[in-house]
This record gives C-alpha cells, sequence and structure tokens, in this order.
DNA sequence: CATTTTCCTTACAATCTCCTCACAAGCCGC
DNA sequence: GCGGCTTGTGAGGAGATTGTAAGGAAAATG
C-alpha cells in the first residue's frame, strides 16, 4: 500500500516511515500541511496518517482538502496526548479513526490494517503483497525492483524468480536441477551456463562486496545457499 | 459547478443550458427574475448567469437580491446588443463580469471558467473532478489537456486514459496486456502497435526530451514504468 | 460530398536482453 | 602440487522487443 505521512516532528516521521516500511509498505513521508497535499496530487497514496497540529496547514486542514480530491482515500488521525482532539470535526470532515500519541507499533499497524480492510483496500493492492525481505534488501516484484533502504535496485523476471526460489528455502542448499526448474521455463536446457551467468548477474546488483557475496553463497558441488 | 440561469427568451435558455451541461456543470435554468430567486434560495447555485432585460425583476434587480443573501456567488450579466448596458450600476451591484449576445460559445465557457477559477471554484467543483498531477504536468480530464506551468498540452481521450492506468499504479510495472485491456476497449487487438503508437506520441508531447523519456519509462519485455 | 483530422497499421530501424562461448579462477581428493 | 572437476565472469551476438516515420481507412467536419 502507499502510504502518505503528514509529521512535523522528524523523530516520530522516521519512526512512522520505519515502522510501515518493515511492513512492506510504501511511505511518503511529509513534515507539513502543504508538501503533504503536493505529495497526495502526484503520488496517489492508498492511505493517509495524519498529525493534527502542524504549522500553516493544520491535519483538519488537509484532510478536508484531501476529501475534495478524493472521497474514499482512508485518513487516519493522529495527535499527541496534550492535543484536545476534535473527535467531532475530524469525523465531520471524513477521518476513518484517531490514535493518540504515544502509541505502541502494533497497534499502530492493526489500526491502519483494520481499516484498510474495511475500505477493500487489502484485496486491491494484492500486487504489493508479494513484497518479500532478503536481509538488508526488500523485494518488491510488481515493481520488478529490490531496495535497500532508499536506493531502488532494478531487477528483472528472472532475477526475481531466482530470489524467489531462495527466498523460500532460507538456510537450506538449493541445488542447480532446482533453481533451473524453478526459475526457468521447461524447455530450458540445464546444460548451459544460463544459470551461473544470472547468478554473478544478480550478485553484482544486490551484493555489496560482489566478490564475497554475503547473501548468496556457493555451495561448492552442490547449489548455491541463501541465508 | 451548479449554475444558475435567468433568461427569458426560450431559444437562447436552452442552448445556454446545452452548453454548460456539456461542460459538465449543472445547470438551473429559469425564465425570469422571480423564478431566479426562488431558485437561487432552494438551489444554492455556485455561479449565477442573469439576463438584463426581464420582464418583471430585471436582472439588475436578481442581482442586488442576490447579493443580499450571498455576498460571494460571482456573477455574470447577458445582455442583448441593443441593450443599454450599465456597466457601473452592474459593477456597483457586485457584478463579475458582462458579455454581450450574440457571443460565441468558446467564450461565453472560457469567461465563465476565468470568473470561477479568480473565485477559487475550479478546485471545489466538479469540472476540476479528475484532475491529477503527473510530475511536473496537471492533468484535466475535462479539457482533455495536460499544463506544465502555463504551457497547455492538447491530450486525445486515448492518452488521457493511459496516463490514468500509469497515474492508479505509480511506481509499478504497467504490462501491456494492462495497459490494453484499461486504455483501449474489449475488441482492441493486442497483437497490433497502436500502444507503442501512443506511448510514442505521448512522449513526443509531454516529455523534454522525449530521446530519454523521464516520466513514462520502458522496461524492457516487461512493460512501463512511471514515477 | 469534399476535405480535414484522427488514430491505427505496417514496415523497418534501433535497441536491449539474456544466453553461449571461452577462458580464468576456485575447490577438492590424492 | 597436480589433475579433473566446478564455478565466475567478460565479451559478443542472435533473437526478441521497442521506437517511430509513413501511409491510409474511418470518422469528423464543413
Amino acid at each position: 500500500m502507499r502510504i502518505l505521512i503528514a509529521e512535523d516532528d522528524a523523530h516520530t516521521r522516521e519512526a512512522l516511515r520505519q515502522i510501515l516500511t518493515s511492513e512492506g509498505h510504501n511511505v511518503i513521508a511529509t513534515a507539513n500541511g502543504a508538501e503533504a497535499m503536493t505529495a497526495f496530487r502526484s503520488e496517489k497514496p492508498d492511505f493517509v496518517c495524519l498529525d493534527i497540529m502542524m504549522p500553516e496547514l493544520s491535519g483538519y486542514d488537509v484532510c478536508r482538502a484531501v476529501r475534495r480530491l478524493d472521497e474514499r482515500v482512508p485518513v487516519l488521525f493522529l495527535s499527541a496526548k496534550s492535543e484536545e482532539v476534535d473527535r467531532v470535526l475530524g469525523l465531520e470532515l471524513g477521518a476513518d479513526d484517531f490514535l493518540g500519541k504515544p502509541f505502541g507499533v502494533r497497534e499502530f499497524i492493526a489500526r491502519i490494517q483494520a481499516i484498510a480492510r474495511r475500505a477493500g483496500l487489502l484485496q486491491a493492492h494484492a500486487e504489493s503483497a508479494g513484497v518479500f525481505q532478503m536481509g538488508d534488501l526488500r523485494l518488491v516484484p510488481s515493481e520488478l525492483r529490490a531496495y535497500r533502504g532508499e536506493q531502488a535496485i532494478p531487477i528483472n523476471l528472472r532475477e526475481l524468480r531466482v530470489l524467489q526460489v531462495f527466498h523460500e528455502r532460507k538456510g537450506r542448499v538449493v541445488n542447480r536441477n532446482t533453481l533451473c526448474d524453478e526459475a526457468w521455463d521447461a524447455d530450458y536446457f540445464p546444460s548451459s551456463r544460463a544459470l551461473d551467468q544470472c547468478i554473478s548477474q544478480l550478485r553484482k546488483k544486490i551484493e555489496l562486496d560482489h566478490t564475497s557475496p554475503k547473501i548468496i553463497q556457493t555451495v561448492h558441488g552442490a547449489g548455491y545457499r541463501y541465508e
């Protein structure tokens, strides 16, 4: 899911970004209402989290403006505990839920899931359900990319399938035949060196030092192993 | 936008109704000043177009009455060329513009748009429904145009639909079949190169340098990506 | 009905991919 | 260390994919 965050406190903002990213979401983090509106128009998020107290445009203002552009996108308000939360105003503006800071990570995630489910978003964005993590990499099949933090690494379909095979067999040795069967179509002739070539390219892309691979390791005479 | 028209000539009235309806507005057409006032109270229009010469209440009278109820709603006066237009009186009554009959359709629409834009109505209403941003472009479906700042770029329906498909899937790879399914009708035969042709034309229009596209990127063997 | 416009098809050129080849380097049992 | 095997990887190219100019059928326009 693409989630837009508007939160003026940098620390909280980064914490939210990290939580949601680790849940497999794409996060667009903004620091004030104006930034949030610009991002909303251009990024087309599936979900919006707004801090209420922000300089210039408040969370309420952003919510009102968002609702003019999109009547359906779910909006979750965040608020510091000292803030008076005007729930009635929020609900009139079309908010879906409120969460008072400080809140637990579990609760935050659970609320978002609950709202998204109610809005029917989880099914609609099943594409992003294929997201998986390998070490410090986040693999996003629908984008054909791997992310190391902010850095996006382009991955082709073949490489993605190879990585999926490894991911399914984390810690175990995967022999060459298995890899060829699962990552190539049936007509592939396993006598060729295409697999080696693919692994080589992949290591150059995803390993920090491809001369001493840490993610995909060679098990001489047996195959490869990921862990 | 909800537009109230007061015009005693039935022929002109229907013409105006048709023009504005085709532009996507809701039209409330009335034949005299009294009807117009009743409708104004009950229909709460966003915009008022008044013929000056009408039986019973004149356009000036309606404008004065409207202003007592609402200081902000834009008022445009229409006048037959034989009529003496008292611009000073009109402006004192709070009119926003005058248009002498006969007038061209384009001019009529343009004036309304200009006034509404000045009054900040366009964003809030249906005209701008569907407006979206892609990078530095603002797409306005109702105008079949993209704007890069002041520069207007004409876009046809097919191209618009293609852009919408990309916008809905920002960041993800969109394969050719998806594009064909969503931007063309079902009877389209995906063996042809119409999609490529469309993308090519689109890039010439919207990319700053169509030889190295930044908005719509090719993902060889997989499709295209916008981000 | 003539003219213009639009959008698709065709054809060919340009580009890109992923595989094969060839050789270098690594691993392992002796 | 040596020989035979497996694996790593640069170079290169056949085949597939994509870009785009030109032309034309169909629809819109006058």
